[in-house]
DNA sequence: TGAATAGTGTCTTTAAGACACTATCTT
DNA sequence: AAGATAGTGTCTTAAAGACACTATTCA
């Protein structure tokens, strides 16, 4: 075609103008890539015919390294030129804790200009999920450590002001993790404002211990995220071990949704979403429940 | 704190090692921005007593320089060093276009390795809504022109495989850009794999005409989380003025979703984020409708 | 036997969908 | 009066929520 003809306001065809580009005419960020990765556990069990209570867990790091040395941190780490965001994530997690082959979508992409007291950093979050029970996490690269931390998440403060021309909306969220050691702690504020046409979502860090850059952020940003997921997708399968009974998965959606649900109405919901297998539990001591595994017919795929 | 003590296995303190740091150890990639922006027009009038249409409608810009001279782009460009990724998208839309003051959202960010020509790109895109009557579209920067496109959007083809372990979901978005000289057309082709937990989706480019970089995905994406969050959120409203009739509203969810809507349906649904006021419409050739606006004491505000 | 969980049936409430009908303006 | 849109009432269907009940295992 034409194409290789066209010429730009300098009078150059696309190969001439590639060949005389100059990469290093605008100054550049760097790119990191963090992994918030997600698992439910069993807590501890009371009592030897209670069924143990559910935990959320995220995988955090210790860092080996400036800045925030010796805080917790989302595994990830600096994008390569020559490798897309998606393999970074999964190149980072392989190194840094040793997990690969899981769920993983990517999050939102952070662009503060100091988010990093090195230099400019912007930082696509993945989340991901996964079930734990058959992951052996290993600290590599530059962390020190690598730890489940449980998660718990409230809602500290909601405010809805009425200003001119809108409304601003303001509310605190307070994410808890608690970990062998340390316990970490972030509050997060966001005011949501609308004024006209233009919606403006600023997030601020109100109190932060033990949390390595802006990623008291990402968690809570990303636990917003699954909630609501996990009402319409089967996102939360990723969680779940081949074999499960439908109360282990109720008791998931519970400790991810942070409140209770009624048996009958949550079995109805999931029904076809599951396949019933002959499989059961056993010496539990109480009545053995069935195994499920996921539909694979059910091709539910929706974003 | 004993913060400042710290030091890492090199034994710097935290202030030598940033002293130390070199910014350019590593290669970085170049972060652009990419904005598409979204409003509804009425169509041609085709009777003095019906109603036109209304049209979904892109803002493109013909780029002025390589690569991908003389055809369509998203307004966007690269992001400054010491400007967020929120302030470089608004900053480019004033520049390319004379945007400013509108609804914005962040909507994926795209990193594989050969989307630019010119060196490695990461390019964050979002998405924006507006009532396109107010604006004066004008081309700057380096854009030749800039121009509204009529959006069509239409599924192609949707397939499941069963393989082994899992599953195969194929389909093909065909997008058409109707600008007044020129029409564009993107055919994407999305893979989605489940095999185990592992989920992955592939997207790749069938057909293109007229379209720069890989901006066709970012349309078919957006266009699809456009229709996703018209059902549950309100942020259809920025794309209406100040007043409009519920019919106009009603066209609005149509052509986004691309499906016709019964009326008493539709109005049970919005009746409470709309408030009637006392104007009417007139003139019409028919029966004058009442005006309504948004309703900000409805303050459904989730993302 | 009883403590605990497993599993089911049915009524109520709410939202979505379908459709028919009446009202009112302009040429 | 005709043609067009504006606006409302009500029945049906499907989903969500609440609650009560029966069933089964094992120490």
């Amino acid at each position: 075609m034409a194409k290789e003809e066209l010429r730009n306001t300098d009078g150059l065809t696309e190969r001439e103008f590639l060949d005389q580009y100059d990469v290093s005419l605008y100054k550049r960020p760097s790119v990191s890539v963090d992994t918030l990765l997600f698992t439910v556990v069993d807590g501890p069990q009371l009592n030897y015919r209670k069924l143990p209570q559910k935990e959320l867990k995220v995988l955090m790091v210790k860092r080996g390294n400036h800045p925030y040395i010796d805080t917790w941190a989302l595994p990830g780490g600096f994008m390569f030129v020559d490798e897309s965001l998606d393999q970074a994530a999964y190149r980072q997690l392989k190194e840094e804790v040793n997990v690969s082959d899981i769920y993983m979508e990517q999050l939102y992409t952070w662009g503060n200009v100091h988010r990093d007291p090195r230099t400019r950093v912007i930082s696509c979050s993945y989340m991901s999920l996964a079930d734990s029970s058959q992951m052996e996490i290993k600290a590599g690269g530059g962390a020190w450590d690598a730890q489940w931390f449980t998660v718990n998440y409230e809602t500290e403060e909601e405010r809805k002001k009425k200003i001119s021309g809108g409304y601003v909306f303001e509310n605190q969220i307070k994410v808890t993790l608690s970990g062998r050691e340390d316990t970490l702690c972030g509050v997060i504020g966001t005011e949501k404002r609308v004024v006209g046409k233009t919606k403006t979502v600023k997030r601020h860090i109100i109190k932060e211990e033990g949390i390595a850059f802006d990623h008291a952020f990402v968690i809570s940003y990303g636990l917003e995220r699954l909630r609501n997921k996990i009402a319409y997708t089967d996102i939360a399968f990723n969680l779940m071990p081949e074999y499960f009974t439908l109360t282990e998965l109720q008791q998931v959606y519970e400790v991810i949704l942070g409140k209770e649900l009624l048996k009958a109405n949550f079995r109805r919901k999931v029904a076809d979403r599951v396949v019933e297998t002959d499989r059961v539990t056993k010496n539990e001591g109480h009545r053995p429940s069935k195994l499920y595994t996921l539909n694979t017919n059910w091709g539910c795929f929706e974003e």
